[in-house]
DNA sequence: CGTCTATTTGAATGTACTCAAAAGCGGTGG
DNA sequence: CCACCGCTTTTGAGTACATTCAAATAGACG
């Protein structure tokens, strides 16, 4: 195919394009495969990229002073996924991310999207909802950590992203539930038992 | 004044308009002045108001299960603050907003705020931006709620928002941070005898 | 089968919680 | 001006939940 557009279909989904803007969107939207635990970004590098997953799986972390790791996020098919204060306000990475599986992403610098929103407005409209849902979900994850114990986090974590679970390993969910996987594995035998 | 238009210089601070525009803003803007202890919005009501703090100071909460109150965001002086889930999704309220001081504040529906993305584009992206620096703050949150103990979660709750801090009782804050007010004060009497 | 990684189990420890009670603070009225 | 009341914060003692550290078991893969 000359003009590949598939990739656009499935990045933004819902939109429809002339074949100029098809173009400008091909120019700015890089696909690059990773293998299993490649890095993307590491603390400290300019994170000035979103990362649109395609296929496989990463994991937004951070490490804090005793070197532990915390996982703020996971991205499975369809995600887009960035350190924010890094992207949002042109600073320098805090976090990190990494692929936890094989994965397949698009990757879209800030200045390639503001680019975007000049040419095509119509894409400024859909992040602006995609930080709807992202803001919904944050709010909900927070009354969650506030108000639930540890078992109940996790089964609120199964429920709500029941696609994600099957590829991660134990440990990282509990590194994003803020928990040990000492204590995770109890929850795990509890919930089993029950 | 025939059309005051300082409100929304407040509001939309950055941005200038035509009259036209103004005039638009002026008939979807909804002054409200509350009393202390008034409550804005109660889970289970639509939550489709978006509110805008120009003076005083709100809260956003859940209650549990068991009857207890978990904050989830405050809102001081030039803050938007709505039940995200409710707003974006056209459901009902999960959660509860309250004015902890007499306040005044500007009303937006969703509806009315659909309307001006429509007029003017330009509120569209002011917005986009909102949500970007909410979709940071967030991260940053739940980075802290992860990896730090709820000393550490105080003095950064005391660092991130030294203007929320003076004007909230101790017990509101512990909610904040998801812990009981008896911890917080030994956090704080610790804390004072360094 | 052996090695590396991930998960589970156990025992001791620690952090924050619950419940109960005391002290502090602010406003109101006698 | 002080006594009282309601609300907020502090203190104390016992408890619960999750952690740490160490070791055993289970899986995955060559």
């Amino acid at each position: 195919m000359h003009t590949d557009n598939s990739k656009i279909k499935d990045v933004f989904k819902g939109l429809s394009f002339s074949k100029e803007e098809i173009k400008i969107i091909e120019s700015v939207l890089h696909k690059v495969k990773y293998k299993k635990a490649s890095q993307l970004l590491r603390a400290n590098d300019p994170g000035d990229i979103q990362y649109y997953v395609f296929d496989g799986c990463l994991r937004l972390y951070y490490i804090d002073t005793n070197g532990k790791e915390h996982t703020v996020q996971f991205a499975v098919q369809d995600w887009w996924i960035c350190d924010a204060t890094a992207f949002f306000y042109d600073a320098k990475a805090i976090m990190n991310i990494e692929a936890i599986s094989d994965a397949t992403v698009y990757k879209l610098s800030k200045k390639d999207r503001d680019f975007l929103y000049l040419k095509i407005p119509k894409i400024e409209s859909f992040f602006r909802k995609k930080l709807e849902n992202v803001f919904a979900s944050f709010q909900k994850r927070t009354i969650v950590n506030l108000s639930q114990n540890a078992a109940e986090r996790y089964k609120f974590f199964v429920a709500t992203y029941p696609n994600i679970e099957q590829h991660i390993k134990n440990y990282h969910i509990a590194s994003f539930l803020g928990i040990t996987t000492e204590s995770l594995s109890r929850i795990r035998k509890d919930l089993t038992h029950k």
